[in-house]
DNA sequence: CCCCCAATAAACATCCGACCATTAGACTTG
DNA sequence: CAAGTCTAATGGTCGGATGTTTATTGGGGG
């Protein structure tokens, strides 16, 4: 194995047996480079890849820290992938979000608070028919991540919110929009919020699964 | 932005806008350096990061491509980082495991094969109430990964197999040894074989969603 | 003509040392 | 005591030198 990788494996395994904690601060480059072993040209390289997928968090002219580590930053390292996927399996991974996004909303009914629910009517108020894609795109994103943060699961709401990476759901945005569907959309959007106020799970649970396997439905003509 | 950050940007884009597709070998170093406007050292930086993610694979001597970005090299991605995040949240991973594989293992009853039924029957026979604990974890991972695979969506499988992450797995089996358990889980991966031979998939579900809600409320016990 | 192997070149791996840019914190000053 | 300033610490970037691995190429032998 090279020397960086056995760095990364070394930094893992420091946090993984305590030695380095959440928020702890890692000692200087040069330090830390003579202590495993390597030149700071390599560790560098090290701490570069796991800054990307959120485990260190380098401040210029301060220091190296370990992140929180909570669920939430998975989000971006994984969006940063799935982005990259594009196309390729997008039906994959709607057969993915129509079923874990269900069962979010439905424990979402029972969990959700009165200032998430007017977020969400905020949310759809500021949509029309006439919005431009890119605040369409915006709503829909938010929409569905109020909905599934309701749900009170970081890490379900990471895997959610990563699938519907904003260049995925951008692009499915602009095929809608050229369908006339837009006003279909905010009126299940609509319907949903109003099931969420009732506490109806099973219909929240349905009409999130309509909603989905609309979208699912169109692309599968789509494509 | 610091240069690395941009080069790593600009790859990205260099891919989602099909300059650069998947298996395409990268320009050498010194030359993609100069292209971008950095130095080698900066760059690697930035193609370590991209490694570890596996959007790149670098092979000393040859080059650098660009992987197949399927789906399932998500995979070790998302495990590294659900590895760091131990105990703290680990009933939250179970709340989306118990939602995701119990549905995954019910597509999987209408489309498992005959290869991958003698491959379950053949991991089930290579233990029992006597074998070692890491090759109890090595069944564990490989029992639920051939039922998550027969599901045939690659991304699914990636979320499960990274949520059952082998060193969550592995604390998990030492508990439950400990517990007397070992039997019954085993019990319980033979049961839910039976009713995918069967295609029963309604049953293959509920087997499912028993099983991993035994683990789970042994766990809320033990926390 | 085909196969095997050694020589070669290309490419990544690693290291070093220098200098720049930024930040936090100590220090000075009013 | 507060505000601004200075300084040391730390990460950011660079260029080049050298080592290691691999693919390729060309020649020799079968």
């Amino acid at each position: 194995m090279a020397v960086t990788d056995e760095a990364i494996t070394k930094i893992k395994d420091m946090i993984l047996s305590g030695e380095l904690a959440a928020g702890d601060r890692l000692p200087p480059e040069k330090e830390l480079s003579e202590k495993l072993g390597l030149s700071r040209s390599s560790l560098r390289e090290a701490v570069k890849a796991l800054e990307i997928i959120r485990v260190l968090d380098v401040r210029r002219g301060d220091g190296t820290y370990v992140t929180s580590l909570e669920p939430q930053l998975l989000n971006e390292a994984m969006s940063f992938i799935v982005d990259l996927h594009q196309d390729k399996s997008i039906l994959e991974i709607f057969e993915v979000r129509r079923i874990l996004e269900p069962a979010a909303a439905g424990i979402a009914a029972g969990r959700i608070g009165t200032e998430q629910l007017a977020a969400l009517h905020a949310t759809l108020a500021s949509v029309n028919e006439e919005t431009s894609i890119e605040a369409l795109v915006e709503h829909d994103l938010i929409f569905h991540s109020l909905i599934t943060a309701a749900a009170d699961n970081a890490y379900m709401a990471s895997v959610l919110d990563a699938l519907s990476s904003s260049t995925v759901r951008a692009r499915i945005w602009r095929g809608l929009t050229q369908e006339k569907a837009v006003d279909r959309t905010l009126a299940e959007h609509t319907a949903i919020i109003e099931a969420l106020e009732r506490g109806d799970a099973e219909l929240v649970k349905a009409l999130v699964t309509v909603h989905i396997s609309g979208v699912e439905h169109w692309l599968r003509q789509a494509l």
